[in-house]
DNA sequence: AGACGATGTTACTAGCGAGTATACGAGGAG
DNA sequence: CTCCTCGTATACTCGCTAGTAACATCGTCT
């Protein structure tokens, strides 16, 4: 009764993005997934058409929890300024719990039909975002001193550089570092000032 | 009189920094390189060993000038929160003007000597300026609501995505990029306040 | 003029890495 | 016990890429 599907498409896809987010797509080879996940290379293809199949299923699932975070209720109620906030944590929240897919979302490069139609999908998510940044300026409830097109580029150019350190298990909880990201982001590094 | 040199190894690095930003490293091909100087691979071996010199060269150029940062003048007098920011701005004016030997250095994996030797020295700038802002919350004149170490790694994550998107020519202004991260990082996108 | 050296070019080589053809082996159905 | 299916391994193919070898070109020095 031991499980007789070890390997099925969905676990095959954790290890190969573990390996593409360790080594880079291009530098990772497909004997370097095999051997991650205790198969070989040829048992790799019962299961999935291709390398880029792998990285393609990542980087939808990478999308599609950034477009959740977007569904989320706290993101569509409230003002806009409290709205932008609540998204950059859950940013940060969802990079340190889905590592390996945002870490090869926010590598990638337009360079196929995969990864440009996904690099699109991730710009349309930083629209949606500018245009919540535009609003809370709009309230007042945000500095209007940075442009919301720069802003939003600023703002995830902090949170995805999350990828290029945080490991899993140390001190630094997950809602911790988002707290963090949120605090240097709306309040500034400057002495308190209220 | 026209130059007879139109390819030293200078010139050769400008060109293969500017196609390993394009393309990645591992992506781009030394025909690819070749191409884009108007030359043959063959013939780049005449000046350079090799693609990982051209990569070496790179890297050294960005960390020379990180280093050279730490070195001028407003890096070492005042206050640590003025040099701080400082640094800061200079390297965001960095990343803009030498925008494709730092897309090199920020995306460099340790997988080599060379590449493992530049990393290190990357560190060794980050635990600088980690340092700089302990003095300044020691001062009083930085929040201490977030770990130095921390801080660290969030600032250049937000000066470093520069070379995600930053394209010079445009409307935007190295120094005025410079002063909007300055003034994101430390005052801050909640409305003016003081 | 003629030889040399620096710079390029047109072939190659060698090896790695994605993907495949085929054989193997274990469990279930008859 | 036999056949079928599914998953896996072994042993390939084949193209692409870093690097090389041998030949061509051209300015320069004598």
């Amino acid at each position: 009764m031991e499980v007789r599907k070890p390997y099925d498409i969905d676990s095959l896809t954790d290890v190969a993005l573990r390996v593409f987010a360790e080594r880079g797509y291009d530098g990772a080879t497909m004997d370097d997934v095999a051997r991650a996940a205790g198969i070989t290379k040829a048992g790799i293809y019962h299961h999935v058409t291709g390398k880029e199949a792998l990285l393609a299923r990542g980087l939808d699932r990478a999308l599609a929890a950034l477009q959740a975070i977007l569904a989320e209720p706290a993101a569509n109620r409230g003002r806009a300024a409290e709205r932008v906030r609540f998204i950059v944590r859950r940013v940060a929240e969802t990079a340190c719990s889905l590592l390996p897919e945002l870490t090869v979302l926010f590598r990638v490069k337009a360079t196929s039909p995969a990864t440009e139609s996904a690099v699109e999908r991730r710009r349309a998510f930083d629209r949606a975002v500018a245009r919540l940044i535009a609003e809370g300026q709009a309230d007042g409830e945000l500095s209007t001193a940075i442009e919301p097109g720069l802003a939003t580029r600023l703002i995830f150019g902090t949170s995805n550089s999350i990828v290029e350190w945080y490991r899993p298990g140390g001190a630094l909880k997950p809602a911790q570092l988002a707290a963090a990201i949120e605090a240097l982001l709306f309040e500034g590094l400057g002495p308190a000032k209220s």
